[in-house]
DNA sequence: TTTTGAGTTGTTCGA
DNA sequence: GTCGAACAACTCAAA
């Protein structure tokens, strides 16, 4: 048979968390072999989540390749889901169709690392062509180095580093169309995947506040960029519509942190809030970093002193936590907001976070799952990165001493209590002088409210200034006990 | 190899 | 109300 009669074999374009057309190498490189591509998503079996972080983020996920399904067929292609494990399942894939070649974009956690290199490694052997890109991030966390050769501790070298040698790549284009080829493997129903929350539906909100998906990103970035210039100032109140609110999409890699690099400068905003908004995004680069070289971070404190910490077990107060319920205003709010729309203001989250970990003596890892199933925006690297900052057992780490004062903070932060009235309507009526402290209001400014404590609201289930005491001497012991040895 | 300067986000106390 | 110091050393990264 002559070689023109023959179907071009096709090659696989496998997607995982760079849920994007444009700025995405890899499928700049599968167009490139002029080959058609099948596009693919794998869901592993006995993950119910199929690869989102939780089941928040399974909504999310359920979105996302909704939207990709929808892109890709407006340029003559469509996703095909499958179920299996991905490195059976891609074999047998491009046996199944005659595939020459298979492209994806890298990921950086320590189990996806290694079935890559597998799966490389087997695609190689039988003589197919397997080629991964960057794109996740800014940074290749196995070049940047100090120059001693060693992995980043501390950020602001990091910072330092990066962003004197950075320089953006040029802007691909999302494809205007993307050739396929008729293969017979027929797709999963994506319904069957049970991605979507029912019974209750806890999610019903979450569709008027996001837009998940590459064209939703491109939205939030237009948006964000509007407002930038007020970043600076205003992204530590959480009751300003200052932050990006991109975090979700980087998650899933619905638009390329080099276009949000570039994006930020283009806006013309003031030095400072550009810098204030770069540096944030750089954290995510820098919990990488850490998280590619500490590939246990979400389950091993990266200062192994703290191995030894005695944390409280405390199933009722995790609880309470948890629901918003623990009778410090700024902290049921914030827990609210996270279960109602999948996210949280950042500063709240450290208020959250200290208060779980140095009011309750909670283990942080009891937080980092939580917020894990429950953030919409939910990053492995960075949610640990975080929470072993605030526990003060991570890279760069806030020092022990470094309690937040859930008043003080609502006082500081929420002043007229705009955030708190919103996600506590129960407090709504109090006045600003009580907001953050209903418990110590007169007894008529707590009936003029409205208010039932113990009741409607409850009482705080720590007393602050002796839980600080408390987390002060405990902290204090385990260094101690480190001296010792 | 040794030295040196520096380090995301806080709170409290006393002047 | 505002300010500086204390909190605790410790380790990182560069020179």
């Amino acid at each position: 048979m002559p070689h023109e009669a023959r179907p071009r074999p096709p090659t696989i374009l496998w997607f995982r968390r760079d849920l994007r057309l444009a700025n995405n190498l890899a499928l700049e490189n599968a167009l490139a072999t002029g080959a058609p591509i099948i596009p693919l998503y794998i869901r592993e079996p006995n993950d119910p989540h199929a690869g989102a972080n939780g089941a928040a983020q399974a909504w999310w996920l359920h979105h996302s390749l909704t939207a990709l399904d929808a892109e890709l067929r407006k340029r003559g292609n469509r996703l095909l889901l499958l179920t299996g494990d991905p490195c059976h399942l891609i074999d047998w894939l491009a046996r199944e169709v005659g595939a020459q070649a298979v492209f994806w974009n890298r990921r950086y956690d320590g189990e996806g690392r290694q079935t890559d290199t597998e799966i490389k490694a087997e695609l190689r052997r039988a003589g197919i062509c397997a080629e991964s890109s960057p794109g996740f991030l800014m940074h290749d966390p196995a070049e940047l180095q100090t120059k001693q050769g060693k992995r980043y501790a501390v950020y602001t070298p990091f910072w330092r580093s990066f962003s004197a040698s950075y320089q953006p790549p040029s802007q691909i284009p999302a494809p205007t169309s993307i050739p396929a080829i008729e293969h017979g493997i027929e797709s999963e129903q994506l319904d069957h995947w049970r991605l979507l929350p029912a019974n209750p539906d806890w999610a019903k909100r979450f569709a008027d506040l996001w837009q998940p998906g590459e064209a939703g990103a491109g939205k939030c970035m237009a948006e964000f960029a509007g407002h930038l210039s007020g970043y600076g100032e205003q992204r530590d109140f959480p009751a300003m519509p200052a932050t990006s609110r991109l975090s979700p999409h980087l998650a899933f890699g619905e638009i390329s942190p080099h276009a949000i690099w570039r994006a930020a400068a283009e806006t013309k905003s003031s030095a400072d809030s550009i810098e204030r908004f770069r540096k944030e995004i750089v954290w995510r680069e820098f919990s990488w970093h850490v998280y590619f070289h500490n590939p246990d971070m979400a389950e091993a404190n990266l200062d192994r002193r703290f191995d030894r910490f005695e944390w409280s077990n405390a199933p009722d107060k995790l609880a309470a936590w948890q629901r918003g319920m623990t009778g410090y205003p700024i902290v049921d709010a914030g827990m609210r907001e996270l279960w109602q729309t999948g996210t949280m203001h950042n500063r709240v989250r450290m208020i959250v976070a200290s208060f779980l970990i140095k009011d309750l003596l909670i283990d942080w890892r009891d937080g980092e799952r939580w917020f894990r199933d429950t953030l919409l925006d939910a990053d492995r690297a960075s949610n640990a990165f975080n929470w072993q900052w605030v526990a003060g057992c991570g890279a760069d780490a806030a020092p022990f001493f470094r309690i937040f004062n859930p008043v003080r903070q609502g006082e500081t932060f929420d002043a007229n209590g705009g955030y708190v009235r919103r996600w506590c309507p129960e407090l709504a009526k109090l006045p600003d002088r009580y907001i953050h402290r209903p418990y110590e209001a007169p007894k008529e400014v707590v009936d003029e409210a409205g208010i039932m404590l113990g009741q409607t609201y409850p009482r705080p289930i720590v007393d602050h200034a002796e839980a600080r005491d408390t987390a002060l001497a405990a902290f204090r012991a385990t260094r101690a006990d480190r001296d010792n040895d």
